[in-house]
DNA sequence: TTGTATGCGTTATCAA
DNA sequence: TTGATAACGCATACAA
């Protein structure tokens, strides 16, 4: 059933049914009544094909994300997909891993779809740091269609990066615990993303800032999985009384070193996490987190897309949102 | 940069071009080579949406979930589309949230993308079973392209359904509390999908059993947060030793229950759980859940996928596989 | 307001 | 082994 046989059923062109379709003005209402009935009938959709081959796009924003099972991920997809949807844009999702060659293979294959938008979520994107070279596929991918990059930074023509103060929210949630008379922060990551960097920031500017010594043993590096960690800090054994994390799970692998050490939290050892996600509220105690606020910066992102796909030019390249400390119960604050 | 450049560029014809494109063997090592360095050297990718209309489909499987940010449906997408981009073939998601005009509409949305295949993940994709009507958008579907449904049990042609076998699982775990001495079993549950049924089929199962009476009173219906299954719990406080639910989120609610009023888990309240998520070892004391084998399920699910599109026409319509008691800390066995 | 004709970039058929 | 050409189904410029 194609726009041939709906034109013939109806008694008109095939422009006239095309512009029935389309919702063009300039149809009479007899005609345009007449057609629709046809196509309800018949149950006619028009080819995405043959739309995509005429006017070069499927009206479609492409996700990229390192992994899905991952709730931060999850959540910002769960978002993005909903409003995009809304908005009248499908969404092909695709899981890049951590790889470079992942994340350039997951990239051109979402540009060979004419996507009309590209949303990278994670700092991983920002790469690790080391080089700019490492995101050149980015700027090269943001030639051919407005890139977004939620809660990492890559600087580029057409590239737009819509972050959370991670440094800020960090340097904040380190001082309070020196505040509240801590001595010995160990700071627990499972990456060298651009988030992860920034954290680090945040938390020696605090340090600095309260004349405490900054040495290597403070900052460890592992794997984002509760038993891992724990079984981590149990076989290192380190002496320290606050522990701060990149991720919730990392931070409940904390907690749950303590309560193997018969530690109490947060008597004798504060724990916050990062992201706030469900874990934190899983966990007992329940683990004070940082609030990356990822829906708002996904909100962010669809507005700004929806913007530049309406042909809006004046969006910031960068825009960064505060943190937000949440309470819970492995701080005494 | 099309077809016809890179034709004109190797001094061939597009036909020719194409053929090289497609690997075909009907082409001279010369030629070939001739032109593969043009394309690689101009960057030349076919055009999709050309493809897509010459063709009829764009080598994409649809993949449908109610939400994305619940752990279950997120880890059967995180394997499901790994493993289809391994195989060739990229991914559609898309979230239809548990309203039937969402899953019509989303269903609609991927058939009209000429998807190679539609895969459901989630049990609620079975309907409430008060009808049969409500899952016809499912079978018509499968008209257009074979329909998978994971954890979810929908008949009708060209409709294959992988399931866990959750109402055997359930009966054994009811049991097992049972035999442990546990008298007094709460149910608890979020959907009265075909999933949530089967598990309390096997509940009732168990207690019947048993020679326990069934009374109202031990199903109860809630919620999936943690918070609010407490708060459920302590409005109602109920009495019971025993605490079974359809998922981890709304056992941890239980867990948290207990602790509010004081009970020691296992010892005066056993729980367990639904999915074998990282919030059952988030939880303190960790979780005992059981695995309802999402990664089997889809990885039966992607070998089918592969063969029924290769043409392989001799596969099941249903399959069952157990599922597995993960044995933690919140039962005694 | 409606219709005709053309282009979009492939694949595939049929000749050569 | 290669090339010319016809689909594929739609949008749209232009003509009527």
């Amino acid at each position: 059933m194609n726009i041939y046989d709906i034109a013939k059923l109806s008694g008109v062109s095939i422009a006239t049914v095309s512009r029935v379709v389309n919702g063009s003005e300039k149809v009479s209402e007899k005609t345009r009544s007449k057609v629709l009935d046809i196509i309800r009938q018949e149950g006619y959709t028009p080819n995405v094909f043959a739309q995509g081959l005429g006017i070069g796009t499927m009206h479609t924003v492409g996700i990229l994300v390192p992994t899905i099972s991952d709730q931060y991920m999850a959540k910002c997809v769960s978002y993005l997909e909903d409003q995009l949807t809304v908005h009248g844009y499908d969404c092909i999702l695709s899981c890049s891993g951590f790889s470079i060659e992942g994340k350039e293979a997951r990239t051109q294959m979402l540009l060979s779809k004419h996507i009309d938008a590209l949303v990278f979520v994670g700092s991983t994107y920002s790469g690790s740091g080391e080089s700019v070279e490492e995101t050149d596929y980015i700027r090269e991918a943001a030639k051919q269609a407005p890139v977004f990059i939620i809660n990492g930074y890559v600087k580029g023509d057409n590239v737009f990066c819509r972050l959370c103060d991670d440094r800020t929210a960090m340097r904040e949630a380190v001082g309070a615990l020196l505040a509240h008379g801590r001595k010995d922060i160990l700071f627990l990551t499972d990456s060298r993303s651009y988030s992860a960097r920034e954290k680090t920031a945040g938390c020696i500017e605090a340090l600095e800032g309260a004349g405490i010594p900054v040495r290597d043993e403070m900052f460890l590096h592992t794997e984002n999985r509760i038993h891992a960690v724990r079984d981590y800090l149990l076989s290192i054994n380190p002496v320290f009384d606050a522990a701060v994390a990149t991720d919730d799970g990392i931070a409940i692998g904390a907690v749950k070193f303590a309560q193997e050490k018969g530690l109490s939290v947060p008597g004798d050892l504060c724990v916050i996490g990062y992201n706030n996600s469900s874990l934190a509220v899983a966990c007992n105690p329940e683990l004070t987190s940082i609030d990356s606020r990822a829906e708002l910066l996904c909100r962010e992102t669809i507005d700004n897309i929806l913007a530049i796909l309406h042909g809006d030019a004046s969006i910031p390249a960068c825009s960064i949102q505060p943190g937000r400390l949440i309470s819970r119960k492995t701080t005494d604050f």
